[in-house]
DNA sequence: CAGTGTCAAGGTGGA
DNA sequence: TCCACCTTGACACTG
C-alpha cells in the first residue's frame, strides 16, 4: 500500500530549466490562528440573521487565514464548504450574495494579487450520478453555491471545485454513464470549475481518465486514494497521463496528497506528514508542475514542513 | 465548564 | 431490512 509501484516514466528524467513549479496547501482550517471559517449552527435554530452573522465571522476568519498563509509562503488553500452555512438549503432566504458582494470582491482581489490558488471540495452528500433525481437536484444546488462563492471572489477558471464521481450502485459502467449524462446538463458556471477526483473505494484514476475521454473534465489525482484503490498503475505514469487533462484555462494540475495513519485502518489520513514518503513522492513526480493539497490532520504544520522539504530541493521552484 | 450525543444531505456492506 | 461506518469539526445540551 505504501510502495511506489511501477517504473519511472522516461519523461520524469527530463529536467526543465528552472525546475518544476509547486504550490503546497492545506484544506479549510488553520489550527493555530485562533479562529474558524467553518462556524455553523443547527438547522433547528436557523434564521437569516443568524446565517448572515455566522457567515460574516467566517469571511473575516478566511481573510486572516489567507494573510497568515501569504506570510508563511503557503499559496494554495481549500475554502471550506461551510463558509456560508445552509446556503443551498431551501430554508435559506438570506441575500448573502448581495450582503457580502463587496467583501468577496475584496478577498478575491487579495487572492489574485498574491497569486493564491483556490479550490473547494463539497462533501460526500453531493452525488451527481444518484438514481434518485431529488438527490441529483440537491447536489446541483450545492454545486451552484460553490460556483457562486468562487464567482463572487471574481476568480478565473483555475479556481476549482473537486468532486468524486459518486455512487457505484453495483454498475460501474452505468454509473459512469449517468455521471456523464448529468454533467452535460450542468450550468456552464458549474462546469468550468468542476474537476473529478479518484476516491479510495469506488472510482479509480483510470475511471476518471475514461470520463475525461468523454467530456474533457480535468482529473484531480489523489495520490493516497490511488494507493488504496487502483489497477496497479504507477504513480509517475498516472501523473504524466493526468496532467494532460488540465488545459491552460484550468491552471496547473491539482493533486491531493496524504499518507496512511500508522495505527488506524487503511484509508485513514495521517496526523502528521510523513516526510520521507513526501520526499519520495516529489522525487518521482518531477518535473510536472503541480499544486499539492495536503490532506493531513495537523493542517498548516504539515504544509510548512512540506514547503521546507521542497525548498531544500533545487529541482523545485516554490510559487 | 467539561463531557458527550448529535448534526441537511448518501453510499456501502455486514448482520 | 436495518444499522454502523465512512470522516470530522463544531454545536448545543447535560450534569
Amino acid at each position: 500500500m505504501r510502495e511506489w509501484s511501477g517504473p519511472l516514466s522516461p519523461r520524469t528524467c527530463i529536467q526543465p530549466a528552472g525546475g518544476s513549479a509547486l504550490r503546497i496547501g492545506y484544506p479549510c482550517i488553520n489550527r493555530g490562528i485562533g479562529c474558524s471559517a467553518n462556524r455553523t449552527f443547527r438547522l433547528a435554530s436557523y434564521s437569516d440573521e443568524r446565517l448572515l452573522a455566522t457567515a460574516r465571522g467566517n469571511l473575516a476568519c478566511l481573510e486572516k487565514i489567507l494573510a497568515w498563509n501569504v506570510q508563511h509562503g503557503i499559496l494554495f488553500f481549500r475554502i471550506t464548504s461551510d463558509l456560508i452555512p445552509f446556503a443551498s438549503h431551501p430554508v435559506c432566504t438570506a441575500g448573502w450574495q448581495e450582503e457580502f458582494r463587496d467583501e468577496f470582491a475584496r478577498l478575491g482581489e487579495y487572492i489574485r494579487s498574491n497569486g493564491i490558488r483556490i479550490s473547494m471540495h463539497p462533501d460526500q452528500f453531493i452525488v451527481l450520478n444518484a438514481p434518485d433525481p431529488d438527490v441529483v437536484a440537491r447536489s446541483i444546488a450545492e454545486l451552484t453555491y460553490h460556483a457562486a462563492v468562487l464567482d463572487l471572489l471574481l476568480l478565473d477558471g483555475t479556481a476549482k471545485t473537486q468532486l468524486h464521481v459518486g455512487g457505484m450502485y453495483g454498475d460501474r459502467e452505468g454509473s459512469i454513464a449517468r455521471f456523464v449524462q448529468v454533467y452535460d446538463t450542468l450550468d456552464p458556471a458549474i462546469r468550468r470549475r468542476l474537476v473529478i477526483e479518484n476516491d479510495d473505494r469506488r472510482f479509480t484514476a483510470a475511471d476518471c481518465l475514461a470520463i475525461h475521454g468523454e467530456i474533457k473534465i480535468p482529473v484531480l489525482f489523489d495520490v493516497f486514494h490511488h494507493a488504496c484503490n487502483s489497477s496497479g498503475e504507477g504513480v509517475p505514469e498516472m501523473i504524466q497521463r493526468i496532467t494532460g487533462t488540465w488545459k491552460r484555462a484550468d491552471g496547473t494540475m491539482m493533486v491531493d496528497y496524504s499518507s496512511q495513519h500508522p495505527e488506524k485502518r487503511a484509508g485513514s489520513h495521517a496526523d502528521h506528514i510523513d516526510t520521507q514518503d513526501f520526499s519520495q513522492f516529489l522525487a518521482i513526480s518531477k518535473p510536472v508542475d503541480m499544486d499539492i493539497m495536503l490532506e493531513i490532520k495537523d493542517k498548516e504544520a504539515s504544509a510548512l514542513a512540506a514547503i521546507a522539504i521542497a525548498k531544500a530541493d533545487s529541482r523545485f521552484v516554490l510559487q
